[in-house]
DNA sequence: CCGATTATGAATCGGCCT
DNA sequence: AGGCCGATTCATAATCGG
């Protein structure tokens, strides 16, 4: 078990003495942010004092900001300056200094979509947006705390002082936090220009996010400077601690180091994404041989346990902006064809211990041969292929498999390289295998089924085609069981989910599968048939817990989120995977990225998640 | 309207070469 | 370093028949 993961729950989200050395140390990978910005005062040009306050500046404060604080406090005790800095950033906020300093951010803000008006970033910060906290001294300590809280949370100061002006003195956490998610909802729709996210909709509005305030936004621009802050928000949570190397044997960080490298600008931010050769994550049933040692940012550590999934294979950038959001974890990317006969490469972010895994049994078949046994009779030499592609959610044509008869039998036994490499071709595009002499055609739902590890019939009786809908955007089981096996002894007794995107229960069946009893499943899916499907799986595998089904996922708001752990005293595990429409090479018409339509509903995943945490936090 | 069928490339990667 | 090439990809939209 990973205790690195287990034991440290503790509340402390301060820098404790351990965090402090690995900042110290010279050894410790340094951090991107203490790059070109980072100025010292005068006379600590070498000295400890200097790696100090390069390490607040890193995080958005101004260096004067820093120096009086250090001065005010004493270089030992970061604990006391990081408070002092708050409090100073409440007064006297001076986000021109944060923008300056923070190196990336003029390179991220144009990354933005040229859309965006050019107005200047500090414009957002215009002086009415502080004037409310110069005549603030009555309750300062109790904004203070408040501003504390946020900023624990991961919100850099600047964003969480609007938060508190726009929702005004005695607004709760929740309600911050509301507000906080909300902007980056709104950002996601404005850079689509479709018209204003529905916020708050038919049972109790969102508290302060409503419509007014979400077009102040809009047209003060703070939005699309938020995307920025949110960047700036990740040096605060990604400084050494969490910079630290992910593997013990640090190979990805090398290499992403050499990559940087090779990079003409070492100043210039590299976005790339790698890929583990082969894909396997942190390890897979026949061989866990690469051993891991992960840390976890606090602010990661559950309760609750997350789940995030994507397709690995994400336009650029996609990656390390979903990570972004997710406490600058690195994804686990897994090729689901190292746990059964078809691929799927995805990628993982989650906050579970990695040792210790477990397979699902049996293990299903690892060829197609073997998972197709009718189809070995007919497989040409020629055809070399063992495992099949990514199972997508549309089929080969009638006419395609048609022609490719034909070709294969004009040629009779032996067909010249010409057409075994257009065939060949063509079965990989399609996913294609050998049904009978000369014979190909595309899978059947089945056959999809086993191959992604869902019972038999599983999605049987409803149409066709929303049966190859759903299946193509569902799970491979074995793999994700496989990530969530940790859960079963910490679990005995059963676990309550919240089930984002549940699509046709790939996470439910995990688990079931796994033997970890169900207490309680919040699933949200918007399609009816997909429901069906879910509702219909827990009936036939007499499911004792409940079931709570909600279609729409802005339904599930922080009132009802809190309402749902009231009763359930608390979710154990948020697991889901957003939309991937328009993230997957296979979309030729709206591969638009994470702001698109669909994929940016991945920012309610975010919201989800971190309201269940501020939520039950205040529980316990 | 529902369901089935069909045609529709580009983005990105790794590997290899010069 | 940089170009070429093969391989891969949780889809969308138009159309047709009932």
């Amino acid at each position: 078990m990973d205790s690195n993961v287990d034991n440290e729950s503790s509340d402390s989200f301060g820098w404790d003495t351990e965090d402090e050395q690995e900042f110290m140390s010279p050894s410790g990978a340094s951090p991107r942010c203490f790059g070109n910005g980072a100025v010292g005062c005068s006379d600590e040009a070498s000295s400890s004092n200097g790696t100090l306050i390069s390490h607040f500046v890193g995080m958005g404060f101004s260096r004067d900001m820093v120096c009086k604080a250090v001065n005010d406090n004493g270089e030992g005790d970061t604990d006391a300056i990081l408070e002092a800095l708050l409090t100073y950033s409440a007064l006297e906020n001076s986000p021109s200094e944060m923008e300056r300093i923070a190196p990336g951010g003029e390179q991220f803000l144009s990354d933005l979509s040229s859309s965006e008006s050019e107005g200047d970033f500090l414009d957002d910060f215009s002086d009415e947006d502080y004037l409310g906290s110069e005549d603030n001294d009555g309750n300062l300590s109790e904004m203070d705390e408040t501003l504390k809280q946020l900023v624990r949370m991961g919100y850099p100061a600047a964003e969480a002082t609007i938060a508190m002006e726009r929702c005004g003195r005695d607004a709760s956490i929740a309600e911050l936090t509301d507000f906080l998610c909300a902007a980056q909802m709104a950002k996601a729709s404005d850079a689509q220009l479709v018209e204003l996210p529905r916020f708050g909709s038919n049972e109790g509005e969102v508290p302060v996010t409503n419509l007014q305030n979400v077009g102040i936004i809009f047209r003060g621009s703070i939005l699309s400077s938020y995307f920025a802050l949110q960047r700036r928000r990740n040096y605060f949570n990604g400084n050494p601690r969490k910079k630290k190397t992910f593997y013990a044997d640090d190979y990805w960080e090398r290499k992403r180091q050499k990559r940087r490298e090779r990079c003409r600008d070492p100043d210039e931010e590299v976005d790339s994404t790698i890929f583990p050769n082969p894909m396997i994550g942190f390890g897979i049933p026949a061989e866990p041989w690469r051993r891991h040692l992960r840390t976890l940012p606090n602010e990661a550590i559950g309760p609750p346990y997350f789940y995030y999934e994507n397709v690995a294979l994400a336009p650029k950038g996609v990656w390390s902006r979903i990570s972004s959001f997710l406490y600058e974890i690195q994804p686990e990317f897994v090729d689901s064809k190292y746990f059964s006969a078809a691929a799927r490469k995805r990628g993982y972010i989650h906050n579970l211990p990695t040792s210790n895994r477990f397979p699902l049994l049996p293990i299903p078949p690892q060829t197609i041969q073997e998972a197709l046994p009718m189809t070995e009779k007919w497989w040409p030499s020629w055809d070399s292929r063992t495992k099949l592609n990514c199972i997508q959610t549309s089929l080969a044509s009638a006419r395609l498999t048609d022609r490719l008869r034909k070709a294969v039998e004009d040629s009779n036994n032996d067909p010249p390289l010409t057409i075994q490499k257009y065939v060949t071709e063509q079965c990989r595009k399609w996913n294609l295998v050998w049904v009978g002499r000369n014979k190909l055609a595309p899978l059947e739902p089945d056959e999809i089924e086993s191959l992604l590890g869902f019972p038999r019939n599983h999605t049987r009786g409803i149409s066709r085609t929303e049966r190859l809908r759903g299946l193509g955007n569902a799970f491979q089981v074995d793999t994700v069981s496989y990530h969530l096996s940790v859960l079963k002894e910490m679990f005995p007794s059963g676990m309550t989910v919240l089930s984002l995107f549940s699509g046709i229960g790939g996470a439910e069946v995990a688990l079931h599968r796994l033997g970890i009893p169900l207490k309680a499943v919040v699933s949200v899916e918007i399609s009816e048939t997909n429901r069906n499907i879910l509702r219909s799986w827990w009936m036939t595998t007499n499911q004792r817990g409940n079931l709570i089904e909600i279609d729409d996922v802005q339904k599930l708001d922080s009132d009802k989120l809190e309402q749902l752990i009231n009763s359930f005293g608390g979710f154990d595990l948020v697991i889901g995977g957003s939309p991937c429409n328009n993230l997957t090479g296979s979309n030729r018409v709206s591969r638009n990225g994470l702001e698109g339509e669909h994929s940016s509903l991945f920012f309610e995943y975010f919201r989800i998640l971190n309201q269940v945490k501020v939520i039950m936090a205040n529980y316990s």
